[in-house]
DNA sequence: ACCTGAACACCGTTCAAGT
DNA sequence: ACCTGAACACCGTTCAAGT
């Protein structure tokens, strides 16, 4: 965030900086997390890592067996980060949505891990931990046991796919491309000829609202989806 | 599917089948989709579609700007086979789980396809036509309408990261190697320090079973998705 | 208009050689 | 043990030249 976008003042030679810090798995996972924030998924590469490290990209191969395990590094760091409250029984449902909404928004912030995370079992120490603290709030809610597995999975799942699609927006357009894109979308919808198109053309006022908080879809959607995880309450003993 | 994955046969050159058969962009997502399925995600790319086609890549962008957009078209195609019944509103919801079941093993039957949609608006003519007929279904259930803007976005986001995540599984390993993995799994998860990790220890029996459909998994969340939206009917008139 | 050979720019990873 | 320069294999895309 601070120095590493900067250039290298004058005077001051990339050697120097090699020198000072050797390289070290966290080194390397923390420089990784600079690149990735400012050249995005398809942008962030080993060369790319190994030069803002003031090194050769060979030499990151000495502590990672290679870019997929840096990326799972990362996750891992990022899964660790994550805070879960202590279970609170009477606002399970609350406590299960402010978890995953910080998910959410973790992948947000770095929208290329969401990518990797995505088709991965986590197994990192980090996350195993935020993932057995997380357990602890379904449990909470006096869940059978077969709804807290499948739940621990779902819940994750979609945290990370919204922020997926929702940072490729960001990957892609600032802020003012991005309002320009969804007024011509919604131009686009509004002209489709409404015969064939009956559907989308009755409801096409709130497909789309420019000044609409991008996260209230997202709480949307966790809502319906804990909702309707809380109406599996009861039915089955466990 | 059919000659498209044998070897020439003797005597055959390559160079004959391209002559008989002109480059277009129809012949062009065929193949595509053959090279997909032979190679998964990652082997997937425009030499290998030229290859197949009897030519080089660079032939290819006479009918397609890029990669990009050959992907674009074999999701359109995808989803233009998506069939959407007639609305029926005493039995909205088991309609939407089966649509979004349809897409769900579409998509799981190309897993690379799946990826390739995250974080994509569909603009396509087949999935304008599909969004639709989809979006029938849910007036059908007389949601409100801006239920229905979030539903048509979360619905089909939710089969879509589903079978990727399902996918990557599929193009790793063979069913055996996939039942093995998931045993150790299963054995790591169950070795873990129950002091460490309480709630993981209580529920590990119903975390994994390699028996169980993998489809299971996906019918559970979906059927939270749907109830959750099914409990936003009435509240507010649209 | 459509196709092609050749090349460019780029990237993950390996390896022999250095310290 | 850790680091490095150089190279290998591979890939998306461009371009000038052909038909």
């Amino acid at each position: 965030m601070s120095s590493a976008e900067l250039p290298d003042p004058p005077g001051s030679k990339r050697r120097a900086k090699s020198q000072r810090k050797r390289l070290s798995r966290d080194a390397i996972v923390g420089t990784a997390f600079v690149v990735l924030d400012e050249r995005g998924y398809d942008g962030f590469n080993m060369r790319g890592v190994a030069d803002a490290l003031g090194t050769g990209p060979a030499s990151l191969y000495a502590h990672v067996t290679g870019k997929e395990e840096l990326l799972d590094l990362m996750i891992d760091r990022l899964a660790a980060a994550i805070e879960v409250p202590e279970p609170d029984p009477d606002r399970w449902q609350e406590q299960v949505k402010a978890v995953i909404t910080d998910i959410y928004r973790a992948f947000l912030e770095h929208p290329g891990l969401a990518r990797a995370n995505l088709g991965k079992i986590p197994s990192g120490p980090g996350a195993l931990h935020t993932i057995d603290r997380f357990m602890g709030l379904l449990r909470a809610g006096q869940l059978p046991k077969k709804v807290v597995a499948y739940a621990v999975d779902i819940l994750p799942l979609f945290a990370t796919a919204y922020a997926f699609e929702q940072g490729i927006f960001a990957e892609r357009m600032t802020g003012e491309d991005a309002t320009r894109y969804l007024e011509e979308l919604d131009e686009y919808w509004r002209a489709l000829p409404a015969d064939r198109f009956p559907n989308i053309h009755a409801v096409v006022d709130a497909l789309i609202d420019p000044e609409e908080d991008p996260e209230a879809r997202f709480a949307f959607g966790l809502d319906m989806l804990v909702t309707g995880i809380a109406a599996q309450r009861g039915p089955r003993r466990s």
